[in-house]
DNA sequence: CTTTAAATAATTGTTTGATCATCATACCAT
DNA sequence: ATGGTATGATGATCAAACAATTATTTAAAG
């Protein structure tokens, strides 16, 4: 579907921008409205009135230009600003199309923001204090709502770690599986979308891990723990074990070796 | 202070892209990399880096485009990008400033996603459940870490909700300070930022508490009761009473009469 | 000397017009 | 049919200029 819809802009040039007041004290802060803003905002509107849905094509930036009665340039400013917000894809040769990838755009937002503590004081600490509250909570939710699906991939995941218990890359990459497939069973998506934002900028603290002696082996036997309290759909000791694990987590994070202390 | 490090962008002309594979079957989706996207990402790199920190003045967009041997357009797109993110901000007749809005930006993108998510199942819901899980912890951390002085916000907050019994606006705000000054005392800001940005898209369903009779009553009865714990450092009390508090709010959103059911 | 007002400079905002790169389509040759 | 080739549409990029905004300097007034 082409939106032909005329889009008016009415353009109200900056250089009129003035505060009318009557004898109340209280100004509005002026602030001159940016033209790309404004035709941002206007298109936004349209795909949150449900307007404009996913898959509709814009028009063309050249026929935006001539509704909105602006330059090109700010037309590709404000789709810069869309697009970023996970609302359009603009794809060179086909035109610009509506989508929803809000989802994913909040996804790196939250994910930037996971990376830009790590470099604070104490940031990774504040990270691994979060996941642990999360998943501790995790795991009872798991063991209420998991599918018979869901349960066969934790199942899965601690074999390849048995497995893998002499290659490091492959049983993190088993465990974040488990740890995964345990916030997907919680059947909440935005729990996923954080522990997958959490656990990545904290992927090198595994790393340390897997150097203590014995510390792969202690993590298989929690797993197991944890996942026999979710078969068991007991979600109280399903809480338990995970506590239990993280706790082992953060003390053999403590005893590696590389562990700046 | 303002940077002057040159920079370097090694204008790889798309025409040249072409993959080369051996035997191997898989081919990864060639796709040119946009001159801006290289922009915005060499200069996201050096504010993740540290190179970059906050308060520090980008070079002009003039210089920045030759730098880049750019266009000033292909800058200015870039910058869009970043000032989207909450990195930096563009000021009219002062300049590109980095900052540090990414969890404003993540608030920003998480509110998108719930108003688009209005009117699928279960959209907020997911979000209140997270919250729940966090705050339920926040009471806990806050009773082991709050300062006097973090305490004495928490009880102003529950004076200011008594004196407002009949303003939903004032008792509203007062209630958003109290669990803000909960998630403060965790002495974790990671965990404030992500209360913030899942607490303000709910703001609309605390209104509707607000309309349920005797809500605001029963909700400072618990409010007495999570601060009583944290004053008396109980940990595993002010848990128990923040829990039975959301439980309150949970069925008084229920009962509400705007609830959709 | 201080304060205020006007001029100046620096910088982002906006426009215009052109050219390049990419994609879809139709057409043609084998 | 398959694969190559022209064509048109569309976003990507560039260049140059002017407008609007802010900070700084300078001049004037008290």
């Amino acid at each position: 579907m082409i939106i032909e819809q005329s889009l008016d802009l009415s353009k109200a040039p900056s250089s009129r921008n003035r505060v009318i007041c009557g004898g109340n004290s209280l100004y509005t802060p002026v602030q001159s409205i940016k033209v790309f803003e404004q035709i941002a905002d206007q298109i936004e509107q349209r795909i949150l009135n449900g307007e404009l849905r996913s898959g509709d094509r814009l028009p063309t930036e050249r026929v935006l230009a001539e509704q909105f009665q602006a330059s090109r340039t700010a037309v590709r400013e404000a789709m810069k600003i869309l697009a970023q917000k996970g609302l359009v894809e603009m794809r060179p040769g086909r035109g610009t199309i509506v989508i929803n990838g809000a989802p994913e755009a909040m996804q790196n937002s939250i994910g930037l923001v996971m990376k830009l503590q790590v470099g604070e004081v104490g940031g990774s600490d504040n990270l691994v204090e979060v996941r642990e509250i999360l998943e501790t909570e995790i795991a009872a939710l798991a063991a209420a709502r998991a599918t018979e699906d869901e349960i066969a991939a934790m199942r899965e995941a601690i074999r390849v770690m048995d497995v893998s218990l002499s290659d490091a890359d492959a049983y993190i990459a088993a465990d974040n599986q488990f740890h995964r497939a345990l916030a997907k069973a919680t059947q909440n998506s935005l729990i996923l979308i954080l522990i997958d934002s959490i656990v990545n900028p904290l992927s090198e603290q595994r790393k340390h891990i897997f150097a203590v002696e014995g510390g792969p082996e202690r993590g298989q036997f929690h797993h197991r723990r944890i996942l026999e309290s979710i078969i068991r759909r007991n979600p109280e000791n399903a809480r338990a074990a995970m506590h239990a694990h993280l706790q082992q987590v953060r003390e053999d994070v403590r005893a590696s070796p590389k562990h700046k202390s």
